[in-house]
Parts: structure tokens; sequence; C-alpha cells
DNA sequence: GTTGAACCTTCAAGTGAGTTGAGTTAATCG
DNA sequence: CGATTAACTCAACTCACTTGAAGGTTCAAC
């Protein structure tokens, strides 16, 4: 509900909050830290951060975690994020159910749910989000992510046409502030997907990377900074509908490489698989079918790998979403990178082509993680 | 030369360099403005933005621009940037010359220079820049952008291969601001074309866009939040290396959409244009080799814009560099905008594909601009 | 084993910048 | 012409960071 300025000032209180976030993020990143090395760090006085980390031992956000020794001189005072300081809601709304997950700050999983759905109308779905804030006891929760299909974005869903009946005339993000009572934040799944990967999967520590979902059809995450990268109008990543070069001409990327894709070349071949264990199975079993998917999926794949390289130079590139850890190992290993790439270099950190650990329920989980990451992030916030 | 902290933490002196961009960006953006209106916009109080008015004045960055009445209440005086309270130099460094330009907070070009080499090698180069710096009486320099060819970034050119020799050693960077006695910013040629359109050119008021630049081949400059975006190394942006579909096969988008191109085209067809003015002639002319040309690069162009469109959700496109204005209008007349996009929405405030405005030396103009724009924005600094 | 350098931490005073609230000035509206 | 509205200023106040001196610990060298 906070009238957020777009480039707020800078005063005394939102300095502290500035530092508060820039203190926590670095622990979060080294995982525990001393006082004096956030000071050299930040490049805060050593007496600034002490008086921050005596706030955040107050207010419950670290722990003192033991001394680091080893060094000369006196061992420093290392702390740690408290992970149950607080909670973060992650909601995705699909046009069949709504899904729930709360994490605390380290990305563990409290809690999930799923509620079933007959119709995804803002009437159905709110009365549903009423009812999830207090399902975990303990953590206090600082906010919710919310994922939903459909071109979101700055001005959120109002007037423009989404996939989910009847939210086009109204301003999402306000009525699920209501209904939720919690400050909320709105993106779409590939997004949030890639911070959940960020947050507790693939993509610790990176800060600068695209991360390819899988959900009905294939979306593009950005990261950059370690922030969200949401293009002007909010819908940047609509990878899925890019021209790609296949034997028999273009076609769009997601005819190819998705989910869909596969189930529908499965059942040319007769084969019919109805959980996601029978998809899993498919790694082992390597039907001819599959096979030929995974052929034409990599290439695709590698397509986009050329595009994602060239066009944003990330530090890595995530697979992740919808399919089964093992498929999507495979089209790891299938697909071929590019050699003409400004990202084909000896000196990198990370592999080009990576695949995710948060597996089938990213988008969720990332809608929490997303949560999470801003409170552990500097941001000058107007809080009026 | 200053040792930039990754993310400074914010005390009352770095809080008050924050506020001064945050009150220039908002007059520059406005054109003029009150303190009050600035006081709403940045949530800052009056008093406050008041005082750094004060400041601005007394240090020349601002004017006094009359006052502005009509409304009911006492009438707010107005200010504007005062366009030479600082001056700025781009740099670019090609095989064969130097080129130079100082442009002021307005954007106007005071001077610009270009010294040929036969060679480019650091000794060559570092003593020609020495003595640029002093050829602009009366606007103090504030910084120095430069421009080199070559995989440039984060960490300089050290270590990594470039196009010029003898530069693969050393921090160009340092080098470069030792030489030139200024605070120095490195970037591509697409990304300063880009920093150029924004500030002087058809980008001003836009904060996210792509800018597609016509240099040797074709670059790719985006900017985003106001922000040149250069990747997580620096590198991103090279679309001219990306396939795009041809009658004749799949080929690099700078083999067809360059001005290298349609010399070639035009070479094929017994045409040898010298100058710039040649170029020129060719909207008028017309010759089958041109409109050949033309209509290849305009559907590779199609091609790039439903990509970016699709990736990066920029607010326009913008073609720019060494082609001449009338080439570029019709490349943007011809460049077929798909259907199928994002970006293809009623209610677009700018349109999608537009030509840029500051012709050829975009590059050049554009390393000044960038320094421009970053004494005109908020940015945390530590100044150790 | 003692000495001393290196390092982390705290205390107390000081500074800079933004905020607050009352008061002043100057327009427009009825 | 007075009421209203709005921009602006003054002076006291508060908040958060900085500075510099002092106190503790640890390791390493002699």
């Amino acid at each position: 509900m906070a009238s957020t300025l777009l480039t707020p000032g800078s005063n005394a209180e939102r300095s502290r909050q500035y530092n508060r976030g820039l203190v926590l993020g670095h622990i979060r990143r080294e995982g525990e830290a001393g006082r004096a090395e956030i000071a050299r760090a930040s490049g805060l006085s050593t007496q600034a951060v002490s008086n921050i980390i005596a706030d955040l031992l107050a207010d419950g956000w670290v722990v003192e975690t033991g001394r680091r020794s080893g060094q000369r001189g006196q061992p420093a005072v290392t702390y740690a994020i408290r992970a149950e300081a607080g909670a973060a809601l992650g909601v995705e709304i699909r046009p069949d159910a709504v899904l729930a997950a709360w994490i605390d700050l380290a990305g563990t999983v409290l809690h999930s749910a799923r509620v079933a759905l007959t119709r995804a109308r803002p009437e159905d779905v709110l009365p549903v989000l009423q009812g999830l804030p207090g399902r975990v006891a303990g953590c206090s929760l600082i906010g919710a992510g919310v994922v939903m299909p459909g071109p979101v974005g700055v001005t959120g869903l109002s007037g423009q046409a989404s996939e989910l009946p009847g939210w086009g005339g109204i301003d999402a993000q306000v009525a699920l502030e209501e209904a939720l009572g919690l400050p909320v934040t709105v993106e779409n799944d590939a997004n949030t997907a890639a911070m959940a990967e960020r947050v507790m999967g693939a993509a610790q520590g990176i800060d600068t990377f695209a991360c390819l979902y899988f959900g009905t059809g294939l979306g593009l995450g950005l990261v950059a900074g370690g922030e969200v990268f949401g293009g002007a109008f909010g819908n940047a990543g609509e990878i899925g509908h890019i021209p790609v070069p296949t034997p028999e001409g273009p076609t769009r990327l997601e005819d190819v490489a998705s989910r869909m894709a596969l189930v529908r070349l499965l059942a040319e071949a007769g084969l019919h698989p109805a959980t996601g264990d029978d998809l899993a199975a498919l790694h082992a079993q390597a039907p001819p079918a599959y096979l030929d998917w995974l052929d034409r999926a990599s290439t695709a794949l590698g397509h986009a790998v050329l595009l994602l390289e060239n066009l944003f130079d990330p530090e890595t590139i995530i697979l992740t979403g919808a399919l089964p850890p093992p498929i999507l190992d495979d089209l790891v290993a299938r697909t071929p990178l590019p050699e003409l790439s400004v990202s084909n270099r000896p000196d990198r950190r990370h592999p080009r082509l990576i695949a995710g650990r948060v597996g089938r329920r990213a988008a969720t989980l990332g809608a929490a993680a997303l949560v999470v990451n801003t409170a552990l992030s500097p941001r000058l916030v107007a809080t009026a």
C-alpha cells in the first residue's frame, strides 16, 4: 500500500534502512561475517556496523555464530542470518488452482498448500488468499510474492489483457495486498523461478544470470545485479515466442523446447505419461520419441543460449521448471554450446549452462524468494 | 582512481551527493522545476531541497529561470541546469585515429577534434590523450568517457584479447585516467551511442530502450532504468553475431544489416561510394543494389526487433550510427514490425522503431554523454 | 616467556544532513 | 478586499555516521 516513489531521496532513516540491507546482504552472501569485515566491504565505519548489528541482534535478524580465530589479533565475532527471523509467502495463481508456499529467510520451505479452483476470477481467488497468511505460526510474514499468468508489470494488470478472466479491469497488486494483508510483489513465473534459483537453488551467489523456465511454454527470467529485470513494461522474457531454425523451417522456440512439445511428440508415438514420475522415467527408458524431442529441444536451446549470451552476457544460464531433474540434466548435457560467443572464455567461474535445483515448484517458491531477496538487499525506499 | 566499492554504505556525505544527483536529475528531466515540486517528487522536505538548491546555485550547477504563476498561492521560483557548469570529454580510440568531442551539460557540442594515427598501441595513443583536456577553456571538465574496440568491461582490458594491439596486458582504465587526468569510464561503441541518444538525441526522457548501432558491424546498446546495461562481464550487446534467417539460409545479422554489407553489395554492382555524402545520395538515386540491401537489411532488422522486444521489452528501439540519416530513415520505414510481440500495444508512448538523431559521431559524443548522465543522476558512490 | 605488532571492539564526543513546525510572503478566488 | 492556497524561510531538533582514543585478544618473533 506504500506509495512508492520512483527514486526516493535519502535521509537518515532511509540511510539506516539501506545500510541494514547492505549488512544483511553481506552476511547472507558470506554465510557468516564479522563486523570489521563488513565495515571494510561497505565503506562504513566499524562503529556504524556495530550499531547496525546491535539493532539486528535486538530485532532477531542475526545471531552470533562464534569467533573466527587463526588470524593474528583479536578474533572477530561472527554473525549469521537468523533464518526464523521472518518468513515469506509465495502464491501462484493458475486457472485451475492456487499454489502457496512459505519459506524462511534461509530459503527453507516451511509449509506448502494447494487449493483447487473451478474458476480463477478475482471473486474466486481472493477469498482463498485471505486464509493463507495465518497458516504458519511462529514466523512473522514480511511479505508475499504472487505469480500470475498474462502480461503483468509496472501498472499491474489494469487495462491489459490477461489469461485469467476477470482480472483485466482491476489493479491486481492492490487487490492482492488487501486480501493478503501483506506487501505484495507481482511477477511472472520465469522471473520468480530465477529468483528461486538465486535464493535457494543453483544461482546462489550469482548476481547476473538468465533462467529458462519450463512452464506451460518456455519463459525467460533475467536477473541483473541481483534484481529481476522486467523490461520497461514488465513483459521482458517472452523467449518462447522467438523463431528458431529447424530442419522443417523456423518455428517458435516453445513449439520445440517445452513440456507441451514433449507431450505432443510422445502422444504421436502412442505414449501418454500421466504423472511427473512417468516423465522422469523417460530418461531411463529412453524411447525414440523422447530422444527425438531431446534432440530438437536441445538444438533449439543451443540457439537460445547463443542469443542470451550475445545479448545479455550472463554469468550463467539455468534451465529450470516443470520438467523432472533427469530431463533437465539430459537437456543440459545435449545442448550444443556455441563456439562463437562472448561467453566462451577460459576464465569462467560457472559452467555456461546448468540445471536448476529448485524443481517443479520453482515459480511458487520463487515468488516467496523474491520477498526474501528484497529483505536482504539494500534499497532506498520511501515509506510514506 | 577512486577505489570503487560495489555497494557502498550510505552516510551523511553520500546521502547529500545522492540527493544532489536526484535534484539535478529531476530538473533535467523536467527542463525546469520549482523547489516544492522537487520535494514532492523526491519525498524530501522542502527545506532539504532548498538547502540543496542553494548549494547548487552557489556552485553554479543551476540557475534561476523565473517564477511559475497562474496557480493559486505564491508562485514557485523555477530552476534549470546551467549548461556551462561542467563539460565532459568523449574519446573514441580507433585503429587509425583518435576522435574527441567536448560537450556541456545540455549536450551541446563545444568542440571536436580528430588525430590521425598510424598505430594505436598504448604508447601511440596515450600521449595524444594527454593534450586533450586543455582544449576547452571556461568549462571545467568533470570526466571523460572512452570508447575502445574489443571486449572491455568490469575488469578493463587486462587479460583479454582486444582488437587494438598492445592493450591486452594493461588496465586500460587506469592508464587512461592517468593520461587524461580525469575520471574515466570505458564502454563499447553501441552503449555510448545509446547514451548519446538519451542525453542529446532521440531517446531524451526514455529510460529503458535498445539501440542498434551501425559501426564496423552492428552493435547493441541497452539502457535500463537510465543506465547502460553491460552484462556480467561488460560484453552484452553482441547482436551482430546472432544468426538470422535469409532466403539463402541463416547468416550473421551484421553480414546483412551493416554498412559493410551495403558497401559490399554496391561494389558487386560496380558502385564505390567514397564519402558519407555518396552514401547519403543513395536514398535519392535508389540504385537496385541499394534497394536490394535495404530489403535484406530491413528484413533482418525486423528479426532483431522481434528478439529485442520479446527479450527486453524496451520502450523503443533506436537505429543509429555511421549511416547517413536518410538511410536510417529508409531502414526504419522498411523494417517490418512483428505483429506477435509484447510491444505491439495500442497504448504506446513512442513508436516501436525510430531513427537516431545524433548522427555519425554518436559513439564519440555518447562517451561524453555517459559522463553527463552520471553527473545528473543520483548514485551512491564511495569517495575513498 | 616476554614483547610487540596486528586486529577487533567499544566509548564518548562531534558533525553533517534531513526533519519539524511556526511564521512570512505572494499569488488567486470569491 | 479578505479568505484561501501555496511556496518559501528560520531555528531548533533528531538521527545516523564518523572520529579518535582506549581496551582486549591473539599470534609471532626474539
